[in-house]
DNA sequence: GGCATATATTTGTCTTGACAAATATATTTC
DNA sequence: GAAATATATTTGTCAAGACAAATATATGCC
């Protein structure tokens, strides 16, 4: 593209884009897009191929133990009806399982197996845990608590005023 | 849901789920998602029925002036395809115009109509500075610049070195 | 017990956005 | 200036997630 608005690009901003600061909203969704990127590219280069959602599942599955499909959902802030077609998937993969639950017989009792367990252990976890650290690696430890704490203030305040 | 897995909500968390704190992923997730819910229902509200994606459009559009639709997509990071559909329904709603571009015959030249300028400054640019302000009401002014400056700093980190 | 209501899971449908292919036009290279 | 290459837009296709309907089972109330 050429000509008709020049404004483009005047004298690139850090971010890449002219003008004016990125909204935090913008901020927002373009910091949780590159750490779920990395998070992604990282277990692929360790040969695990996992979506960001199935590895959000599977750590909650392997902190919370056996629960059910809604539990899980729950935890991970997804549909119901998404949930079921992440644990085919899983299941799939035979990182999971689902077993009747015992005392109730709608529900399920997800459950990593061992390959899951491995998996997360040997893979998923150390894979985070190299992106979060770089991530985080230009903020001091201060800052880091700091930057978690207003996050939290303005959750709750946007759960509550709006 | 009843027994099996009793460790759901001990003694809920403030932020409703149980035990740890949510990480920084999944914080990102949750203000991003609570801010657009409330930006949304704000110009609802307002009976302008904008989706987020349309709203960021709509005021890049009116910040940045005529531009092409590729230059559109790349200010609000969306993909080509996708703002081609996008300016399907903000032209049908009548608050943006495709015209052809003076000097190169494969471009757009996309302009807000009158009625998109009203609606960018009578409502869409007041809803979400009130939400912004009601976001941000529970951090002072030196913490919302923190704020800003963390997620800069973790964003150009992430882009380097991952 | 029997019925109304609530919940767990699954499935269908819709919208969104990413990616790739198709088309039209510009730009560069020789 | 013709061929090769690059870019703008559109369209097709796919996967993900939200929402609603369907089904099975639990729970509460009489």
């Amino acid at each position: 593209m050429r000509g008709m608005n020049d404004i483009t690009h005047p004298a690139n901003s850090p971010l890449g884009r002219p003008g004016d600061a990125p909204t935090l909203g913008m901020l927002l969704a373009m910091v949780r897009s590159e750490m779920v990127r990395a998070i992604e590219a990282e277990m692929s280069n360790q040969g695990l191929d996992l979506s960001f959602t199935q590895y959000l599942i599977i750590k909650k599955a392997q902190q919370l133990g056996a629960m059910s499909a809604t539990e899980l959902a729950r935890a991970v802030e997804l549909d119901g009806g998404a949930m079921t077609r992440q644990l085919d998937q899983l299941e799939r993969k035979g990182l999971l399982r689902r077993s009747p639950h015992a005392q109730d017989r709608r529900a399920l009792r997800i459950e990593l197996t061992e390959a899951g367990h491995t998996a997360w252990q040997n893979t998923a976890s150390v894979c985070s845990q190299r992106v979060m650290n770089a991530a985080q690696a230009s903020l001091s430890r201060t800052e880091q608590s700091q930057l978690h704490d207003y996050l939290e203030r303005v959750l709750y305040t946007l759960r509550d005023k709006t």
